[in-house]
DNA sequence: AGTCCGTTCGA
DNA sequence: CGAACGGAC
């Protein structure tokens, strides 16, 4: 009897020779997919992201019959060869535009198309590809404004009928896939967590939800962590399950403000694409290198309070409450998303690559344009970025957004008794602070100023 | 896509 | 005396 599998390496195996495609063979297994997983820190196990990524691929792959190469930011060159070892006949490459080389989609397209082989790409579609849009003197846009007329100006193709590409399958119906990564990493997912479903029914199920209940409020709910206001369209866009010519067609004849306003987040995803076409290395560098003249913090006591704040047990009930909310499902709402990284580069005084990289590592719909863009926008060294005085007061910002507290309690059982806003200062309640749930591990008002003082005196 | 503080304005 | 506003960071 033939079994199924996925299969995972490491990126730095030789795949075209790699033992584990013989003894697959050897043991009948009939090969589904190979991914290669380096966009995500390798080390991490239990990922939620690798977790929502792996049963995209593998409904992906079940479609296609096993006649699939999954090839996930490998250099392209090796394509034809590895499509080759496993006998596959179409293969998959994402279609995001990462660090690993711009244009690369031409090159690899011509690469196969030499050797015979079929090649469909998915994954982080654009309405307009990066690079596309340009000033008239053929630069790039570096800011946000002139680069959304221009893109509005360029336009783009209709989207394709639903349904024209690759039928997805129920994830469920693939459950038998072992993966032989010694590691098992990207299948192990941590008990009690909750996932989006994966595939294109289920985003185009999700979008109509949106667009009929959610989206004329949309101006309104989005900074609303404690209503359901946003899309969750972003691991259907990172993944490919839909595309945002889709979603573009759809809001084309909506004239009101929350369509408006949806439309120019899709458009700060692209523009963030476009911004790493040209910038390659604008993924883990800033790109106004100002704040890395400023002093970090670092050692122990440091690393403490990463660890804190990874956790969601910095005491500041806001910001842990989107930590855990982060670590419950992989997903984390864009206001927490902000308040957070505030509060790691200004109150903690880390750099913003040490968040980005633990946001990549959880998030189901981790990107490193909008995810490592969006950071530096927040830590004042992106192109167009807030100033870095702007701080997110972690107080204020639970108060003005999750106003009844629901928010916090939903991801705070330590906190779950307390009622109404209170819950925001736990530790003004009579009784002190609910047993377990920590005192703050800083003072905001000291670590602002401290934040402020810093900045003046940058080299 | 922020916060804080000092000042002014109106109840 | 609190809301509203402007400037500074």
């Amino acid at each position: 009897m033939t079994s199924t599998s996925l299969l995972w390496f490491r990126r730095d195996l030789r795949l075209g020779d790699h033992p584990a495609l013989a003894a697959a063979a050897d043991h009948n297994h009939r090969v589904l997919g190979v991914f290669v997983a380096d966009d995500v820190p390798l080390d991490a196990s239990g990922s939620p992201r690798r977790a929502v990524l792996a049963r995209t691929l593998a409904a992906l792959a079940q479609a296609m019959d096993g006649r699939l190469l999954i090839a996930h930011g490998r250099p392209r060159s090796v394509l034809p060869r590895l499509a080759r070892a496993v006998d596959a006949d179409v293969v998959h490459v994402s279609a995001d535009y990462g660090p690993y080389g711009r244009r690369r989609d031409e090159q690899v397209q011509r690469a196969l198309q030499d050797a015979g082989v079929e090649w469909v790409a998915t994954g982080s579609p654009y309405a307009v590809a990066p690079g596309r849009v340009r000033k008239s003197n053929g630069e790039r846009y570096a800011v946000f404004t002139p680069f959304y007329r221009g893109w509005t100006d360029h336009g783009w193709r209709k989207p394709a009928r639903s349904g024209s590409g690759v039928d997805w399958v129920d994830p469920g119906e693939v459950d038998g896939i072992t993966a032989h990564d010694p590691q098992e990493y990207a299948r192990t997912v941590p008990a009690g967590m909750s996932l989006p479903e994966v595939g294109e029914q289920a985003a185009l199920d999700g979008w109509r939800t949106f667009r009929d209940e959610a989206l004329d409020d949309y101006d309104g709910d989005r900074d609303r962590p404690d209503r359901p206001g946003t899309s969750h369209m972003s691991v259907y866009l990172k993944w490919g399950s839909i595309h945002p010519r889709t979603l573009l067609a759809d809001l084309a004849g909506r004239r009101s403000t929350g369509a408006a306003s949806y439309r120019r987040e899709l458009a700060w995803r692209e523009f963030y694409a476009d911004s790493v076409f040209h910038l390659p290395e604008s993924v883990w560098t800033s790109v106004d290198p100002v704040i890395d003249r400023m002093a970090w913090d670092s050692g122990q006591p440091a690393e403490e309070r990463f660890e804190a704040w990874r956790a969601g047990r910095t005491g500041y009930p806001f910001i842990d409450a989107g930590m855990r909310q982060l670590l419950a499902e992989g997903w984390m709402h864009n206001r927490l998303r902000m308040a957070t990284a505030s509060f790691l580069i200004k109150d903690l005084h880390l750099p913003w690559q040490r968040g980005a990289e633990h946001f990549l590592e959880h998030l189901v719909d981790g990107d490193y344009a909008s995810n490592n863009h969006g950071w530096q926008w927040v830590a004042g060294s992106g192109a167009q970025a807030a100033p870095f005085f702007r701080i997110f007061n972690p107080l204020t910002q639970g108060e003005k957004f999750d106003p009844s507290g629901d928010f916090v309690r939903r991801y705070i059982p330590e906190l779950r008794d307390v009622p109404g806003r209170k819950v925001h200062r736990p530790w003004e309640l009579d009784g002190g602070v609910p047993a377990g749930y920590p005192e703050p591990i800083v003072d905001h008002a000291d670590e602002r100023a401290e934040a402020l003082r810093r900045w003046q005196q940058r080299g």
